[in-house]
DNA sequence: ATGAAAGCGCTAACAT
DNA sequence: ATGTTAGCGCTTTCAT
């Protein structure tokens, strides 16, 4: 309450303060509050630029609400290790969690033992119930980004797929699966084509599809930087895209729209889901929000139409044996 | 030394640890001495993919050394602010400051006032003295890129400059303008098209490009997301890279090898400049490095050339005006 | 409306 | 080799 001090005691404190220029220490207060005004933000590798943009509506959101942002990459092993270490050290007040393929039971168990502990996982293909968590509605986008290949024509659709480490699946290689089920196509294993959601891995999985005896007319690519890496891939191997191959991607990066062919691809609200998650993460932390129900935030994706997708020229073709390669 | 202490204490140190759960409390460590253990990384645009790569290498060094890295965006504006907000509060003890165009008179004068500070700039192209400085050698690179260039046989090369907030020369244009003197080329000031380092800039660069009069064989792009944007644009428009137009970027980001066509660019050692920059920094907190002796380490960048770069066709060529554009 | 005092959890200095 | 103590700068509570 600003009235409540009086005018005269409010030029006191400014003339000593501009003087003298004070600034609180914020060691010394977070010693007393318990509380670090920080939280973390936690990701596989910082050196994806998925993350870019998320990292820039996370820390406009965290400035906005009065926090740091801690930034870590070291997320893998046992999650008690830097679980403790973040929050018993009262280093940071809350955890985004991005994109981890985490240990969930090793989560789990240490919760109980420390209670609820302000965690949002975000952008995560892994739904599990008790986390709170923040994503998009990947299986179902998934989903159509196939229907959008089927719409177009084309009945022999293959997949790129993003790292599968743990033991559940992968949302968005489910809502592949589910979608080419429901549309009553052939699910061919041999062009499910594993990635690591790297360019790199995307290219790799370019020279694999070239190698196919039989190749699908589209591929659905779990993210968009292996959209592109399969795309150079197969273009320097003498295929056009979209005339040999169609391909969607996933995400809608920025780089997206200035490829050639121009990506089409599900555009994931990244921007959005890291200041919802944020914001939701400061309210667990500040108590506004009921601990007893968990944020549960699913954003549906857009379809993003260009010119990496078109109607196929024919069936599945069998390849001239001779590409140099 | 851990020699003075008993094996019988370390035991039950050890046990009592296991035990309770015990954690350090950072707060009460960084209150007690004096000191957060946590460096800023400040950039203009957190979104921008150019920083993916520093951060990863940044986070890896600092963690390496007991550091935790607090990101921030918010360098605009009179420095004395976040200065002091960094500083005086002992939230941070260094600060490695990105490619800020920054107010660098406030700065001396807040340094002035408040004795060495730990900053580090890093990745900058403005080389003042004084200050600890870790980058490229943009303007000499600049020029080997213009030489990489006139050696394919170009004659007319343009520019596509990045941002000019403050009157002192930006290094890169100033390497290219020296390097076009150096070899008696004409400079044309409708050759040298302004953009702010993003792919949209790039893209518009493109489109006044295509829009000129009489155009240059071959442009230089001050940095891989404006070339991106550049080629982009000039495709859509009908020109083919690089038989109409050789393009050079700047940095070499991962995408640039697998767009297409692959690009040429100036590769900038990002995660080395990043490691080198917070070793330092870390070093001046810690009093390990001779205060009077400002850091100042200038890397080489290496040419890298692939597909977006070629002999011209002929000599600048007066367009057909009917672009589809 | 203002002042005084206790104490958050650590570390460094000093005492044993 | 181990134990004790003061105090870092803030916030909160209690007293004026």
């Amino acid at each position: 309450m600003p009235e409540r001090v009086s005018q005269a005691t409010r030029e006191r404190i400014a003339v000593a303060v501009t003087a003298t220029g004070y600034t609180l220490n914020q060691a010394a207060r977070s010693l007393r509050r318990q509380r670090a005004g920080t939280i973390v933000m936690a990701m596989p590798n910082a050196g994806n630029p998925y993350y870019s943009t998320i990292l820039d509506a996370v820390l406009a959101e965290a400035g906005h609400r009065g926090y740091g942002v801690l930034v870590s990459n070291r997320v893998q092993g046992d999650p008690t290790i830097w679980l403790r270490d973040y929050f018993l050290s009262s280093r940071a007040d809350g955890l985004l969690l991005f994109d981890i393929t985490l240990d969930v039971s090793g989560m789990r168990r240490f919760m109980e033992e420390r209670g609820n502990l302000p965690i949002v996982v975000v952008c995560d293909e892994i739904i599990e119930p008790g986390f709170n968590l923040v994503t998009s509605d990947n299986r179902e986008a998934t989903g159509r980004a196939v229907q959008h290949l089927v719409d177009l024509g084309h009945q022999h659709i293959g997949l790129v797929a993003g790292p599968t480490i743990h033991d559940y699946p992968n949302e968005r290689t489910l809502g592949f699966r589910q979608a080419l089920a429901r549309h009553g196509l052939a699910m061919r294993e041999d062009w499910i084509i594993a990635g690591d959601h790297s360019i790199g891995s995307g290219y790799q999985a370019g020279s694999q599809f070239v190698a196919l005896d039989e190749r699908p007319s589209a591929v659905v690519c779990a993210n968009d930087e292996m959209a592109l890496g399969f795309i150079s891939s197969v273009q320097q191997a003498g295929l056009h895209c979209p005339r040999d191959v169609s391909v969607v991607g996933f995400d809608d990066i920025d780089m997206a729209q200035y490829v050639s062919p121009a990506l089409t691809t599900m555009r994931q609200k990244r921007a959005e889901l890291a200041t919802i998650s944020t914001s939701a993460l400061i309210d667990i932390v500040e108590g506004v929000r009921d601990p007893a129900k968990p944020v549960r935030i699913i954003l549906r994706c857009d379809l993003i139409a260009r010119a990496s997708t078109a109607p196929p020229k024919g069936a599945a073709v069998r390849p001239a044996r001779e590409f140099r390669f």
